[in-house]
DNA sequence: CTCCTTGCCTGACTAAAGTCAGAGAAGTGG
DNA sequence: CCACTTCTCTGACTTTAGTCAGGCAAGGAG
């Protein structure tokens, strides 16, 4: 497996590197193709500390690119008119003109990897770079508990309260649900945790600890931006793996027949569906599945089946 | 199509590109690391000239770069014996030590793209690299033609022999077999086609144009470490390409039921089994295939189909 | 207002990467 | 033996990339 993805890295920074050198620099050096790129990618320029953070450049270094750049008539550094200290770059139309040159090699480069392929070769290359691509990204995403209050839990609870109000015929209105408040999924009655790409939260979800009631599964939400890269079902397994610590022996969850997507990932993750066991408006179908209880913990041994070594890891 | 392919350029340079640059590269500089690499890669030594060539380095920079693993006694640089000329690199003890080093760090940094995703999409994500490099290696073939005295023709015909040699029941003696020598698949006779990866001859196929009897398709061979990549297919369309650019309207071979592979690729490619057209005493089997005439050519229009527009081109 | 932080800039530096010209030894064809 | 090429090396450069310290102006909290 490592060797295949070596030989993966070597054939593609071979192929693909090539690019990210000196083919879409022109006679600039790569530093201001890469600021003059990046400028042009929002519609109205962009902060100067926009592009440190994108580009990952010292504050002096930048600064001269930008003079450079400036010197060749293709930016323009003005103050923001927001904030004093702030100063936004333009593209100046001799500097959008560069751009998009510079924007049309990196096109022919990338039709002359597809060129001397048979279409359908070419077909699975391009989907096999989707699939590379995706879970590459995939692979970037972590999941960490977080306070339902922080910023990022706050964001993906009301997507979720969002998303189904736009998908329930009639709205959602969350003071007719039943109660999970913030103060609910925080230790020691429960716990949210939150899927993060970068910076940005794509995913989260509850859990609401009853004792030796089942525990509830709430709130699960994944972004749209980042469906298909299986956050949902790394959520529900890490979610999952934390009621089994706590001793919990079943799951259980309420949901609704128009979140289709959901229902069928907790069947495929080995919930079974059961009676009405809540009074949530809501809610239409109820599932259910038992834990293996936790092997670091005290579960009866009986119970605990053996499981193949799973690698490396 | 190109959008694909730029998004994963973006992504794969993004994660994978870290790799190349100081991930490597211990306190040592990134062109050390690199020539350091390639001397250890071949089991004794190698010469200057070779890692000049694989590495794509300017004489001067090398020779500085050797000085300097020399003086950190990591390589030892001495004559070559063939030729005085020739200086050969070999790692010292430390040096294999130090290369070990690195190789390690780069398995590692090959696990850390891995590891964070569960079982099923590693094993993904490993296949859809394994497609990627195949199919990007796949891209680097080119096929032209060549005279089959060339060594690049000479070494695939050689291959050929070898591999029909070794695979059919009691053997292959070129003497016993119907004439099809050097000087039948010259142009104006016939032609030959080479296809390249780099240097190394990977296949090749050749054609006897026979007047108004159909063209014969004769020694088409593809090497074992190229298959898969699609060469042979690519090789067989092109030789259909000049059969019908000369007005041959069908083309046929014949071959040996032990050639399985090839056989199926003949029958997926439109070729139908027909009956013994020549008395070659390996050959038990038969292949025709009627070919479209080519489109720049005088044929009968009638027969064009249309064929919808494939692309930018 | 003062004090502190933030954002951007300049100047002074270093290391890496790479280029170019030419020297000198070794091989090659006549 | 001569003229020529090949291979490697050295010295003298340039460009790119990047770091670090400090300065100055704007904004914000008290």
């Amino acid at each position: 497996m490592i060797d295949q993805v070596r030989r993966f890295n070597r054939r593609v920074t071979q192929r693909v590197g090539a690019l990210d050198d000196h083919f879409l620099a022109r006679d600039r050096s790569l530093g201001e193709s890469r600021v003059l790129w990046e400028i042009g990618l929002g519609a109205d320029g962009c902060d100067v500390r926009r592009l440190r953070a994108a580009l990952d450049l010292d504050s002096g270094y930048l600064s001269r690119l930008l003079r450079s750049l400036e010197a060749d008539g293709l930016v323009t550094v003005e103050p923001s008119a927001a904030d004093g200290r702030v100063r936004t770059a333009r593209l100046t139309p001799a500097g959008a003109a560069e751009r998009s040159e510079i924007d049309r090699r990196a096109d022919d480069h990338a039709w002359s990897l597809l060129a001397p392929l048979p279409e359908g070769q070419r077909q699975r290359l391009v989907d096999a770079m989707g699939q590379v691509e995706r879970l590459l990204t995939a692979a970037l995403v972590e999941i960490a508990p977080a306070d339902p209050a922080d910023p990022a839990a706050e964001h993906c609870l009301q997507a979720y309260y969002a998303e189904i109000d736009r998908r329930f015929a009639g709205g959602f209105d969350p003071a007719r649900s039943r109660r999970a408040g913030l103060d609910d999924m925080r230790p020691p009655h429960g716990v949210y945790l939150v899927a993060r790409l970068g910076d940005e939260a794509v995913g989260g979800g509850g859990l609401l600890f009853h004792g030796d009631e089942p525990t509830e599964l709430k709130r699960l939400w994944v972004s749209p931006s980042a469906r298909g890269l299986g956050v949902g079902r790394r959520l529900l397994a890490e979610l999952e793996a934390r009621a089994a610590a706590t001793g919990s022996r079943t799951i259980r969850l309420d949901t609704n027949h128009t979140l289709t997507e959901a229902i069928a990932m907790y069947r495929s993750a080995g919930y079974r569906e059961v009676d009405r066991f809540n009074d949530e408006r809501y809610a239409d179908h109820w599932f259910e599945k038992d834990l293996a209880p936790d092997p670091s913990g005290a579960g009866e041994p009986g119970v605990r089946g053996d499981r193949p070594s799973s690698g490396p890891g």
